[in-house]
DNA sequence: CGGAAGTTTCAGTCAATGCTGAATAATGAG
DNA sequence: CTCATTATTCAGCATTGACTGAAACTTCCG
């Protein structure tokens, strides 16, 4: 690995780390981004990213259940093959969006919780809901209109 | 402060940490969604979540900076009253935009690392590329569109 | 100017958790 | 069946970082 794809790596790890998910997780979902060849054993990747075989395989569960990579064997050959698929993009916005259905979701019971006030008081929070409500709505409307255009552009 | 609304709180608040920012912070913007009145002293907010004022300080000042809160005086008292202003959804929003901006500037410089490298091994971080580029143009389009029809609807 | 009320800062504490590494389990070859 | 190889689990460690509480600072009033 040259020093430039150990930045991508690396910022890519502390990056996602930020965004709730593990340093760890962030590295090993860059690493399959970018290496040769895209389909890495476990022990490739834990030798590539200085990791413990341990780090690697909860790791790879995470990552394999939020299908952001993807998890292969081979006829005659015990190990596992990692690699970042395509559609781990669809997978990656999805869960985006859910960022946008479970904050509706949180404002829908607070909503709950303050029935009784009069509408003035509710209005903070209802506004928050409405946005909400229409960002989890549109975005995943517009994401999966890029994808079909790509998809039809690329056969 | 009833149960349901201290639920809310508290469940914006480990919400909000899992994407990154503190508890504090999410139990902090939580209340001010609901609390009453609207504009609440630090002391205010201390009490209502059982906090320290350094915490309240502390995180008031990151919620300032990114725009989700409201800092106001008045005439003749020292104290602050702080506020989530309407404003703070178009903070909140942008803030989730940011993030495709930063993850593609984090593939730009990874596509820039591995640069020498055949078409063929660069098209998983290039399509990564590709589409936090078009989610980073799009969906603010669609976020201000939203506000514009909405404010409009309201006027 | 002195003092009261409020805010900020910061060192310290404590809990949370990501990672390691060794023990354990699982799988295919001979 | 037994062995070698790979994967998983998990207890322990170390680090991180959020929160507390007291001290320092600021601001306004008498």
């Amino acid at each position: 690995m040259t020093s430039g794809e150990s930045e991508f790596v690396e910022e890519m790890g502390q990056y996602l780390a930020g965004l709730g998910m593990t340093p760890m997780a962030g590295r090993m979902w860059g690493w399959l981004l970018i290496c040769d060849p895209p389909e890495q054993t476990a022990a490739d990747i834990a030798e590539a990213l200085n990791a413990s075989r341990g780090a690697i395989s909860g790791t790879a569960r995470l990552l394999a259940t939020s299908g952001l990579i993807r998890r292969g064997t081979r006829r005659g050959d015990r190990r596992e093959y990692f690699s970042a698929p395509p559609e781990a993009l669809d997978s990656l916005l999805g869960s985006a969006a859910a960022i946008y259905h479970h904050m509706r979701a949180i404002a829908e019971r607070g909503l709950h919780a303050i029935a009784d006030r009069p509408a003035e008081s509710k209005a903070r929070l209802q506004e928050f809901y409405d946005v909400m409500g229409f960002v989890e709505r549109e975005v995943p409307r517009v994401i999966a209109q890029f994808l079909r255009e790509r998809s039809e552009g690329k056969a």
